[in-house]
DNA sequence: GATAGTAATAAGAATGATTCTAATTTTCCG
DNA sequence: CGGAAAATTAGAATCATTCTTATTACTATC
């Protein structure tokens, strides 16, 4: 018996997106964040895939979330020094992190409003990425 | 012979600032990050502030900046994973990265901008801090 | 359909910024 | 002065991440 294509294809993921094929692997990373809202660390996408791939390792996890965020996936987001987390919301957004909670909340800006309006930035400047993070607290 | 207060004094800094006690340490540390504005890594504050203090350890610099910024005598700035920077402008302010130089630049808001009008924040949202970084090239 | 070349994955070791621990020194205050 | 508290030191420990090397999977070609 002969397979063609990928691995395990009982998925709704396709098999490229953007340029990068979709091992099953990078699937099951993308698909958890999908349907994930909390911004998971590489550690807790690794935990959860394990159920589906139980042979899956860490260094493929971190191997998997840098490809996705190199062809623009999914976005890396870093609160100060802890371990990094990730995001599929690729809309221009900022994170508030509670800190009462412990929660991540993406933060829309209001309609209408360009970043670089807003900023003095020296002139000839190319933005490649922009980072809003807010630290505090939902009273 | 006996010597009161500290250790050593032949600074302009003053004694106590934000509550915090200036100890050798923590002004050379000061005075170093007052004096320049590439925002030192604490690696780089260490191997500057030995020059003046050859028996100051890394762990100390650390201690020294986490002081200082708590106190909010200086601002503690991280880029993605790399090093946290240390800078002594206490303006609201974001920073821009060169990727093409690797310096780092501050960068202020317009005249009249208020951040979180920008930002479309849960009510009753109390924010204790706010980081913009920028990530791009000077053309 | 076999096969060679390329890309992806796995497991574990290595890295490196930061934090912790325990011992010493300095400062503060009665 | 003398004891308590705070700061400093040196080195060990931590831990997220990256690297290394071997194995496995995929793709294109014959």
């Amino acid at each position: 018996m002969t397979t063609h294509g990928l691995q395990n294809q009982q998925t709704d993921i396709p098999e490229e997106i953007n340029g990068l094929r979709m091992t099953r692997q990078r699937q099951e990373v993308y698909r958890f964040l999908m349907g994930e809202r909390t911004h998971p660390t590489a550690n807790e996408v690794f935990m959860r895939i394990k159920e589906a791939l139980p042979h899956v390792s860490l260094a493929t996890v971190y191997n998997c979330l840098e490809a996705l965020v190199q062809h623009k996936i999914i976005r890396q987001v870093n609160f100060d020094r802890e371990p990094s987390r990730y995001c599929p919301n690729l809309d221009e957004h900022g994170h508030f992190h509670d800190e009462t909670t412990g929660t991540i909340h993406d933060v829309k800006f209001k309609p209408g409003i360009n970043l670089t309006d807003i900023l003095d930035l020296p002139p000839n400047t190319v933005i490649k990425d922009i980072e809003i993070t807010l630290r505090g607290q939902l009273a």
